[in-house]
DNA sequence: AAAGCGGTACTTTTT
DNA sequence: GTACCGCTTT
């Protein structure tokens, strides 16, 4: 039962075996975490620890997913399915549905996604008459978002002096009152979003002292995974259910935090050593996954963070190649070079397809893979992107559910009242919401008794809107009797929803009723799932299903093993945990990777470092690194530079596969960051012509006489000089600030569209 | 009230 | 390139 440790290193089996009171883990790139936390928790159970009392929180739910796999091959899938192991969110969206009346919530409240969050807050902001530019929905949501996670509620947000202040100075001072607002709303639709999850958990850990207790007794050993990725309320969670016992362990690594953005404080770390003194601390530092090369390649780019934990990640794997680094013209020359490359890699090797991953820094750049890759009939599968759960019709469907189970889901019920449309329009929808404001109730029982609450409106929208409530009260009447895919259909079939999608045969209509047909059959499979506990078939309602279903993502959905040789594409965000033996990072250029806005500051700087270091990580074989030169963003074609982590690597780690070294000296990449930066500040005035530091070389020299000019500098007729088109004409200036355009007729290369706030050109005079 | 049009703004990463 | 807004027309 137990001989599984001795396949453990010292420090790993130490990180396993000591169970009582507090541990750190400080793990390093593919020193054996999962190993580590697999095994502790099979450790656990062996020494006699019921499933039930182990708490294992994940960072999210395909690493609790495929632990819980693992754990079930060491002890047994019985035991393994009782442990509570999954996502803060998903974990305590569980205890609270059980403690909801405590907090006034009903048991079956609605978790908001972003969209939701977003939506409900631009109709606020309207009403209030408040600029959307001053209050953008995204940026409001993320100031109140960050709030929740330091667990300052709308009131203490109004009450205190110091956020008032701030809010007065950037001029938003109305961020208080639509925060409080926004509650007040969710309250109303009986719904949470993802950080009321964990602040309510906190609110119910504070002031329920018999149900902190209970989940103390309950919780004897807890484990936290990616440590370095909570937030100060999941830190809070932590603390407060580890008190009573202090069987805490949590495992982390520092250089790998890459979720800064969203409120992850690496202060979590700091904060643990003060709160256990007394604490064990084991480094994992021998990396099993990749070759020396990756391993000190990687070690040289993190370096140059200043913000770090002293660690040594070492590796007696062999040295491996070098990290190759690769230039291409265009980001299409870039992806077909990546294909060509697994394809010859693949068959010189005999190689499966799931040995290669190809990472980038944002979605929108798996296009070109995608279409190099089909043109080479090289099978892949994307992870992320527009989640299967953010297509419209599949929100559609969705948002008749969660109306069905609880009718005061306001986003629901705004979604669809009028789709597929039955003749309630924008203006009845206004009228109801303004009667529903006043009165404090949801729409749903607004528009139940209109005349009550002194809407008027013509008989005829009266009748569409009772016949739509009797709909909707039916299903729910039969949320019970039927079974969530019976339910589902039914649904799916009396809203109207499958005749709409059969009206017309356009392939985006076809492509819609085959999503719609895979939630129903995600239903059909939930439905035949037999029980966990005895087996059994049983019977499984529409609002089980629903449950977590918001706390989902597509990296959930479970894959055909007999259909999964395929090359990966991803996000680098979405690769952190994964490994594999051939990866491409791709788009490794400056104000991409590191993105444009991050380049301000050294903490996001530091952040999209240590993302570049996760991302050199998941390879085991053989890294590459490829960047183009020039690439399409937002509609139009740019030049690009190769990302500064590039020269951070150690040179004696890397490669040039093709093209060679940069030609220009970096000086010119600062000169050229420098001139942005101040275009950035000061979108109407062009750059002073003397900010940029002396220039070291001619090559250098030319370089900056090219600068970024404003639509304002340019007109047609004037003749300009492009570094790489040479000498041209202006034939029309289009557009204003950020988004001025120049059409210029190149000799030699003909008519170029240039995005002036990318382009840098020379007036001739 | 619905559908169709043109203009505009937005594009980092995720539970 | 696209999603979304607000306008116009039917």
């Amino acid at each position: 039962m137990t001989e599984f440790l001795q396949q453990l290193n010292e420090p790993q089996r130490k990180a396993v075996t000591c169970t009582e009171g507090p541990v750190m883990v400080i793990a390093g790139a593919g020193s054996g975490k999962t190993r580590v936390l697999t095994y502790r928790v099979a450790w656990l159970l062996s020494q006699g620890v019921e499933p039930f009392n182990i708490l294992a929180l994940t960072f999210t739910n395909k690493a609790a997913r495929e632990m819980k796999e693992r754990i079930a091959q060491l002890v047994g899938a019985s035991k393994a399915k009782s442990l509570w192991m999954g996502t803060f969110h998903s974990i305590f969206a569980r205890i609270l549905r059980m403690e909801a009346d405590k907090l006034g919530f009903p048991q079956n409240f609605t978790i908001y996604d972003t969209t939701d969050s977003k939506r409900l807050l631009k109709g606020l902001i309207k009403e209030q008459e408040l600029d959307d530019k001053t209050y953008a929905p995204g940026f409001v949501l993320g100031r109140i978002s960050n709030a929740k996670n330091n667990l300052i509620s709308a009131q203490d947000y109004n009450e205190d002096f110091e956020i008032q202040s701030q809010d007065q100075a950037a001029r938003k001072p109305k961020l208080g009152m639509l925060y409080s607002l926004y509650q007040q709303r969710l309250r109303r639709a009986s719904a949470m979003d993802f950080d009321d999850l964990l602040f309510n958990t906190n609110v119910l850990l504070r002031d329920f002292p018999e149900s902190l207790y209970h989940y103390q007794q309950k919780f004897r050993y807890i484990l936290v995974d990616e440590y370095q990725d909570t937030n100060f309320s999941q830190y809070l969670i932590v603390k407060k259910l580890a008190a009573n016992n202090e069987n805490i362990c949590v495992v982390g690594d520092d250089a790998q935090s890459i979720y800064a953005f969203r409120g992850a404080n690496i202060q979590n770390i700091l904060n643990f050593k003060r709160d256990y003194p007394d604490f064990q601390i084991f480094k994992l530092e021998q990396n099993y996954r990749s070759t020396q090369n990756i391993v000190n390649a990687a070690n040289s780019v993190i370096a140059h963070n200043k913000d770090q934990i002293f660690k040594k990640v070492w590796t007696d794997n062999h040295q491996g190649e070098k990290i190759h680094i690769v230039r291409a013209a265009s980001e299409a020359e870039e992806a077909s070079w990546i294909s060509e490359r697994i394809f010859s890699l693949r068959m010189n090797q005999q190689l499966p397809n799931k040995d290669f991953a190809i990472l980038y820094r944002t979605n929108a750049q798996s296009r070109s893979l995608e279409e190099a890759l089909r043109k080479r009939n090289i099978p892949y599968r994307i992870f992320g992107g527009q989640s299967f759960y953010d297509r419209k019709e599949v929100k559609d469907v969705m948002a008749y559910f969660r109306l069905v189970i609880n009718p005061n889901d306001e986003e629901a019920f705004r979604r669809v009242i009028n789709f597929p449309a039955r003749g309630i329009g924008q203006t009845t929808l206004a009228k109801m919401e303004a009667a529903a404001t006043n009165a404090g109730k949801s729409l749903f029982e607004v528009a139940a008794s209109p005349l009550e609450y002194g809407i008027d409106m013509h008989s005829g929208v009266r009748t569409k809107i009772e016949s739509f409530l009797v709909m909707i009260r039916g299903f729910a009447a039969q949320l019970y009797k039927l079974d969530a895919f019976e339910l589902g259909d039914k649904i799916i079939a009396q809203s109207g929803i499958r005749k709409h999608l059969f009206e017309d045969e356009t392939p985006e209509n076809i492509n819609r009723r085959e999503n719609v047909e895979e939630l129903l059959s995600a239903l059909k499979d939930f439905v035949i799932t037999p029980s966990e506990e005895t087996g059994q078939p049983q019977f499984r309602a529409l609002d089980e299903y629903m449950q977590d279903v918001a706390l989902l993502t597509d990296a959930d959905k479970k894959d055909d093993p007999a259909d999964n040789d395929k090359v990966s594409l991803m996000t680098i965000h979405a690769a952190k945990g994964l490994e594999f033996p051939y990866v491409f990072i791709s788009g490794v250029e400056e104000n991409l990777f590191p993105s444009l806005l991050s380049i301000n500051s050294r903490q996001e700087l530091e952040e999209e470092r240590r993302l570049f270091y996760v991302a050199l990580t998941r390879a085991m074989q053989q890294a590459t690194i490829t960047y183009a030169e020039s690439r399409f963003r937002y509609g139009s074609f740019n030049f690009c530079e190769p990302s500064r982590f590039i020269d951070e690597l150690d040179p004696n780690f890397i490669q040039y596969l093709k093209g060679g070294p940069a030609k220009k000296p970096q000086q010119q990449t600062q000169s050229f960051s420098e001139s942005r930066k101040q275009f950035m500040k000061a979108v109407q005035s062009p750059p002073a012509a003397s900010h940029a530091k002396p220039p070291s070389g001619s090559a250098a020299a030319a370089a900056d006489d090219f600068v970024i000019l404003t639509g304002a500098q340019l007109a047609a007729g004037n003749r300009v000089q492009h570094q790489r088109f040479g000498m041209g004409t202006v034939d029309v200036v289009e557009g204003s600030g950020p988004d001025a355009k120049a059409t210029v007729t190149f000799e030699g290369f003909g008519k170029k569209m240039l995005l002036l706030k990318f382009a840098r050109l020379k007036k001739i005079n």
